[in-house]
DNA sequence: CGCCAACTTGATGGCTGTCAAGTCAGGTGG
DNA sequence: CCACCTGACTTGACAGCCATCAAGTTGGCG
């Protein structure tokens, strides 16, 4: 008796652990905005969850489509390899945002989705979602918004790419870096930057080089202090200046 | 009698002159895969279609959200206006494709969307269009797609942005336009530009002085015939090499 | 006909890429 | 435990692509 009610328990702590309904990035994940009954119906849909080595890729580009990836722990970069070898990153991704939404469009992944440390992810059949999404209207809504979001992000980037100097994409870098560890509960001072200099630089539209150059020269300017990948901002103000002040 | 049923026949041709349903570009549109009777139904959420004169803007930035946009016909920019007065264009937009999209995240619109030849629009309530999808699956389903495209559709701005040089940037910006020139009914090989160099520039990360330097060597070169905004493409292969052929 | 915006073309300079050499840190095996 | 090895990073010298500045041309429109 007493054996089954702490197995029962154990289960329960081993559920509750992993439900959506109890998950600390809901309010940044999918379940923003659902009542306790709505999240316990999308409980039912992410039944899938996966641990992805550092180094391993959750989806490659080409393999067909059938789910979007919730990061619970974890950081991803999504790229592209070209013909020649070359890899151009298109995003960074951690804790609490969605892998996988571009391949809804042709029902196959566009990109690869590589693990740059150890983590979990949460899979959600997508057509479950499509069907759960007609009947809780709150779900429809955020999930639209949610693809929106990406698309005013990926302006932003080509605003960065298309208009901006080095120092200023690499200040925008890091400040959006920042913001985003603190909308965690992180510091948004001091982090560890999990890619490497030749990542950053092809997300920026940059070679790792100029990627080192720039960080070294805002450590000289007292803007950062950076030690490998140990990144700590010193003068957040002086970097924003950098962004907004251009010419 | 033989009036009020001229008078009716009147209204009967304007109504299906606008209607989703005998729209030529409902296969591009969202009508896509919709059956005859869930096309009236959309067609009844269509109610506003207005001209957009040129130079003048469909929506602006930070006006509330309420409408995605169809364009029935002309040619549209959406851009971002910085601090300092300067423009990036986010997109050229042509028939058939739709426009504030970026806005649904925020429910304020994030760019400006600007009229580049007298135009035609269907406003389509995002609200009312929310709820038809939530009871016809194949109206969300395509939705779902083209919001996805146009996520894939960044993705490509930013290789370009990010790994190009201005002769790639511009020859893959010159197939893109032909074809979807082409998928419209018009010539692939033909077509008038509707935007200037600064344009042109601004979306592709060049000045207006590089642009106009790339095209005059393309034309020297015999891959395009230019005379101001008249563009015929004389090599298209040469120009798909190009593009591919990066080293 | 004249004006103006858009475009073309030339000369020059600077930012960033390229090539190269060297340093650092972490992990592995002796 | 230390030496070694490798990948990641830093720094320097130089070059090339594109931006900048400038002047002239074209075409459309009142």
């Amino acid at each position: 008796m007493t054996q089954v009610h702490a197995l029962n328990q154990d289960i329960t702590l081993a559920v509750i652990k992993t439900a959506c309904s109890s998950c600390n990035l809901r309010e940044l994940c999918l379940p923003y905005g659902l009542s306790l009954e709505e999240l316990e119906r999308l409980d039912d849909l992410v039944s899938t969850r996966r641990r992805i080595k550092r180094g391993d890729s959750l989806y490659r580009g080409s393999e067909t489509f059938n789910a979007i990836y919730a990061i619970r722990s974890g950081f991803f970069k999504t790229n592209v390899l070209l013909d020649d070898g070359r890899e151009q990153v298109t995003g960074f991704q951690m804790a609490g945002e969605l892998l996988g939404l571009d391949g809804i469009s042709t029902e196959r992944h566009t990109c690869n989705a590589i693990a740059l440390e150890d983590s979990e992810i949460c899979a959600i059949p997508f057509n479950q979602l499509e069907n759960l999404s007609r009947e809780i209207h709150a779900l429809q809504k955020h999930f639209h918004k949610v693809m929106s979001r990406e698309i005013v992000r990926d302006h932003g980037v080509m605003m960065l790419l298309g208009t901006m100097r080095a120092e200023e994409r690499l200040a925008a870098f890091l400040l959006n870096l920042s913001q985003r560890f603190k909308a965690r509960g992180f510091s948004h001072a001091e982090f560890y930057l999990r890619m490497t200099r030749e990542e950053i630089g092809s997300y920026l539209g940059l070679k790792l080089e100029t990627v080192s150059r720039v960080f070294s020269r805002f450590q000289e300017e007292g803007y950062i202090a950076v030690q490998q990948k140990h990144i700590r901002i010193v003068d957040i103000g002086g970097l924003k200046t950098l962004v907004n002040h251009r010419l």
